[in-house]
DNA sequence: CGGATTACACCTACGTGTAATCCGGTGCTGTAGT
């Protein structure tokens, strides 16, 4: 590739930037990503909400023949990105879904080349009706937002974003772009996985948030918790969110704060639809001070001046955490991150992580395709089983996993011949699933991990996500309170190496401390080990 | 897994303690009934 070419696609770039968006120039890693993806290549963007991720695929979009397909998570989102891209000159945006009644409209506009963006949920691309119309519409590039969404949801919550891979074949694999503002290392490996990624050129920037001081404050009663949060949330200037646990939390934190004088709304999934848009839309217009919610609150927030997000409870991941508190402080001014600590409380998230595959229908799955021999019709598998879409997709994403059953081009599912026999392949399926949720359970670990370390915790943060960080951060609680110096001269066991354990298999090191170091193995999880124990029982070698 | 609620035992006052039970998050979709 000459110098000569690069140049000028940079240049057309730069020009689309301007012309239909607005903007002035390109940030850092945008046109390397950019001109990837018009090379053909598939990208994966880790970036901050608000840096920039959008406009890697919008860009190219419109320099790149054919009509852009992109994954949304939320309906609200769909609608916000295609009223964002109206008032842009980017050639027109629609959606397809359940909330619009005029979905023939938006694929003609497709077709016909009127609108240049189709907005659609992993749900929708699950049919295979929408998959031939848009084969006919020929995408020549699709974009899946929220990537992180197919690692965080795609196995139990809501298993068509496992599907996408498939999607993404039958459409002829055109380039990918996968957006996300969080994910860890293992978390870009599994979103290049499922999604079935090849030459990933990756863009991983901006994690650290230096302007969010962070601290933990630990409780031994419910009630101390309670009270002390309350407290703190009512004494704060500006605007902040409270994250609780359950839906009735938020309505008795609300209610306390009300009583304190605060301007405040409850947010939980199980309120009415117009009633959440009114929350969205008083958060928006800085009409509250506060707003209490579940993590239903969240995705597609892009308010610059949230002063601090309080916890009444840890979230389930570390991911997670850094998700809700990057809310804050999006202007770049003070902005805090406070967790109010009670280890009980990771009780909860167990609860919610604890779920078994379910053996019994994953058997019976197996047995009834093998026995039929061809191909079944989704629906007529869900009749016969008597089971849900979302279970049925569970299952059938576990026993494609194992190599047991296909799904067709036509969206039917069948027996793979030679595959594993029904009890092999349920046996197989099991034990993924335990993997996976072993998994689960090492991150809710790796919260308690956050909440009762002893050093820096931005430094604990940032390694979690592979950033190394080398000094304590000065801005954060247990950095105040004179935080244990960072690891030790011995180089064994460095950041980032690769060692095995015998009975936890292999592993990568993805922290450091004094006396511990934490390992991300590849069959149970995060797991922290003392060095003292590590070296006296010789628990781990260094491999390549 | 833990907290909140309910049931009921106590035993004779109308309240209190303990055991059993229930409940908990995230969103899409498509259809029936207003």
């Amino acid at each position: 590739m000459s110098e000569g070419r690069s140049g000028q696609v940079e240049r057309r770039l730069r020009e689309t930037a301007r012309e239909a968006f607005g903007w002035d120039d390109l940030r850092p890693g945008q046109p390397e990503a950019m001109r990837h993806l018009m090379d053909g290549g598939d990208t994966l963007v880790v970036m901050p909400t608000g840096a920039g991720k959008s406009a890697v695929y919008q860009i190219p979009a419109l320099l790149i023949d054919g009509p852009t397909v992109v994954v949304s998570p939320l309906i609200a989102l769909q609608r916000d990105q295609v009223a964002g891209l109206r008032e842009a000159d980017a050639g027109g945006a629609v959606a397809v879904n359940s909330a619009q009644s005029d979905g023939e409209a938006s694929f003609e506009a497709i077709r016909k080349g009127t609108a240049e963006f189709l907005f659609l949920s992993p749900e929708q691309l699950a049919k295979h009706e929408t998959i031939e119309r848009l084969r006919a519409a020929r995408p020549s590039l699709i974009a899946i937002d929220e990537a992180h969404c197919v690692s965080a949801w795609g196995h139990d919550f809501r298993p068509d974003y496992l599907g996408l891979g498939r999607v993404i074949e039958a459409l002829g694999h055109p380039p990918v772009a996968a957006l996300t503002a969080t994910a860890t290392p293992s978390v870009q490996e599994e979103i290049v996985q499922a999604l079935g990624l090849r030459d990933v050129h990756r863009v991983v920037r901006g994690f650290d948030r230096p302007n969010i001081d962070l601290e933990v404050r630990r409780f031994v009663t419910a009630e101390d918790l309670r009270r002390a949060l309350v407290e703190d949330a009512a004494s704060r200037e500006g605007v902040g969110l409270v994250y609780v646990a359950t839906r009735r939390a938020t309505e008795e934190y609300a209610a306390a704060l009300r009583e304190r004088g605060r301007r405040v709304e409850p947010y939980h999934a199980g309120m009415k639809a117009a009633e959440r848009q009114r929350v969205h839309e008083l958060f928006r217009d800085g009409e509250v001070d506060v707003v209490v919610a579940t993590s239903a609150f969240g995705m597609g927030i892009d308010k610059p001046d949230v002063r601090y997000v309080l916890h009444a409870a840890p979230p389930e991941s570390p991911d997670s955490y850094y998700q809700e508190i990057g809310r804050a402080g999006r202007d770049g001014g003070p902005a805090s991150a406070v967790l109010f600590y009670r280890p009980e409380d990771l009780g909860l998230r167990r609860f919610f992580a604890g779920g078994r595959a379910d053996e019994e229908l994953l058997l019976r799955t197996a047995t009834l395709l093998g026995e039929h021999g061809g191909a079944v019709p989704a629906g007529e598998l869900r009749a016969v089983l008597d089971v849900g879409p979302t279970r049925l997709t569970r299952v059938v994403n576990l026993l494609e996993k194992v190599g047991a059953v296909e799904v067709t081009t036509e969206g039917d599912v069948r027996v793979v011949p030679g595959g594993p026999e029904p009890e092999e392949a349920t046996a197989r399926a099991v034990e993924i699933d335990d993997t996976r949720r072993r998994i689960d359970e090492s991150r809710i670990d790796m919260m308690r991990g956050y909440a009762e370390t002893a050093g820096c915790r931005r430094r604990f943060l940032l390694e979690y996500f592979g950033e190394p960080y080398e000094r304590a951060c000065g801005a954060c609680d247990t950095c105040r309170e004179g935080a244990p110096a960072g690891p030790g001269p011995s180089d064994s066991f460095a950041m980032h190496a690769k060692v095995r354990h015998s009975s936890w298999g292999d592993g990568m090191v993805m922290s450091r401390e004094s006396d511990r170091i934490t390992v991300l193995f590849d069959e149970v999880g995060y797991k922290t080990l003392f060095l003292e124990a590590v070296e006296r029982e010789g628990l781990l070698t260094e491999i390549r």
